[in-house]
DNA sequence: TCTATATTTCGCCACATAACGAAATGAAAA
DNA sequence: TTTTCATTTCGTTATGTGGCGAAATATAGA
């Protein structure tokens, strides 16, 4: 039940197919998905709590990835499932490609120019 | 994605679970269910739009079956995966004793104990 | 045809959940 | 130690969803 909930929302099922292509950082999904960084930081843990992916702190950086393992094993036909099923996503594809373009450069550099992009407080 | 929405609430589940004993009309459902027939009608539109299960209507009963044959091939992996999660599930085990129960008379009976139990408008 | 009745649809209410921004947390850098 | 900053937690709001009862639908029987 706790696995069917969480994958019962489109941007984590997002996420998930985001992290077939390995590890991200949390910046780096909220940067692909366009939401706020609290609400994917929810996200990740609703997921996390359905043992569906595993969080690994790095300094600043929190990285996330697939589960692996045994701890992973049962996880492996839903995975298989949700590739077949969406491997045509429209939605996915983009992601992907997005994703692309986002690792390209590393963590500190992306956040840089996410900070850049944010109006922020110009002008109290 | 509707499949998960679907298998995302745990009445939709049992419903899932007690079809794997076979084809089931909806007074049976409600009656292990416990929930009105109208609140019980709406989980099952919901699990045969995601494709899970298929009604056949005979008479004035509908009866509900996990769907088969192609149409189901790709529902297979889901089922064997809630069948190992859920075996030991205590509600689960209740339900399928209770639907014994249920299934030891035809519906045209149940149905008719089920009006006897309900206090119904007795004195208006 | 008219009545009884199994199921579905509709309208409503209570509660769950996704979204955001603000504040808190914790680890690195100064 | 103090500052910076990635991430999480908290509070709030808007929307989604499950539940019921009443009314509608459809089919069997009188």
């Amino acid at each position: 039940m706790r696995v069917t909930k969480a994958l019962a929302d489109s941007q984590r099922v997002r996420i998930m197919m985001l992290l077939e292509a390995g590890e991200l950082c949390v910046c780096q999904i909220v940067e692909v998905l366009g939401l706020a960084p609290s609400t994917t930081s929810k996200h990740l843990s609703i997921l996390e709590d359905a043992n569906l992916i595993a969080g690994r702190k790095a300094g600043r950086w929190m990285y996330y990835r697939l589960t692996s393992g045994t701890a992973g094993a049962w996880v492996r036909p839903v995975r298989q499932w949700m590739q077949t099923a969406l491997a045509e996503d429209p939605q996915v594809a983009q992601d992907l490609g997005k994703l692309r373009r986002v690792t390209a450069c590393p963590p500190d550099e992306l956040r840089k120019k996410q900070r850049k992009d944010l109006p922020g407080h110009p002008a109290t």
